[in-house]
DNA sequence: TTCTCTGCAAACGCTTTGCACGGAT
DNA sequence: ATCCGTGCAAAGCGTTTGCAGAGAA
């Protein structure tokens, strides 16, 4: 299940990122925790082991992997932007209680919508709120 | 098409909140301009006819507002907030060059999605990026 | 050398909070 | 007299920018 750093390093490289040390710890730690993790999860997380990084550099890589279409930033409601390294399509559910993000399926082709036939549509996002099945009762 | 204030201040009271002149106000500029305004728009608009007015009033309102559920918050990207009075079912298009956000009719019903079976759902939020018509040459 | 990356500190922009005044009940 | 709404100023918080030093090409 573990990805070697060498693949990661390629994986980079073919996104025209140079892959520095700091870029693959940060891709490693994406690829590992699919948790939809805020910068502040990476950045303290990622402390432990390298006590020099800093969240300028969290976050100057996670603008790259965005514009390289490497992740997909999901900003709800005007609070931390959670960054989601599944880039197949699916929906988010936000769990008003416990603030948990969930991913489930969709089947975005199943979604009539009109008045948009000049438009070029880019990205399609989908999302829920409600509570989860842990903060139902 | 205009609604006059005596029914603006019944529609707010409907909803518990005490009619005052900025709450009003507020409520008749988001009947008015149906276009997503940021709180920025809605307080340079509003305090050429009330100089006293301020920004914080306006966020206390809209505030109240979201929790009343007469106003749908839309957050996109970590930019400013808009403010949405339509709260029937609708998608939103936001243009990546000119970000204006375009309101489009969907069948909300005819979305397939799954695992979400012991969840409470209180929310389905549905939005495109790309390029409107007006920006796609 | 030259160009890029890193990381500290400071700035930034939107939003919230603290608090005192004034109006309504 | 008490409660609530308003609005100024300041704080808060996530994020970006400026810049200098380190490192890679």
């Amino acid at each position: 299940m573990e990805i070697s750093a060498k693949e990661l390093r390629k994986k980079l490289e073919e996104n025209n990122i140079r892959p520095s040390f700091q870029r693959i710890k940060i891709f490693q730690y994406l690829l590992n925790n699919r948790c939809h993790p805020t910068v502040e999860m990476i950045y303290d997380e990622l402390h432990k082991e390298m006590p020099t990084l800093s969240k300028t550099t969290v976050y100057n890589t996670l603008n790259l992997f965005d514009k390289a279409n490497l992740v997909r930033v999901l900003s709800f409601d005007g609070v931390e932007s959670r960054y989601d390294i599944n880039t197949k399509d699916h929906g988010h559910f936000i769990c008003e209680s416990c603030s948990n993000i969930y991913d489930f399926p969709i089947d975005i082709n199943s979604l009539r919508f009109s008045q948009l036939e000049d438009f070029e549509i880019k990205e399609k996002n989908i999302y829920f709120k409600g509570l989860c099945n842990k903060c139902i009762n």
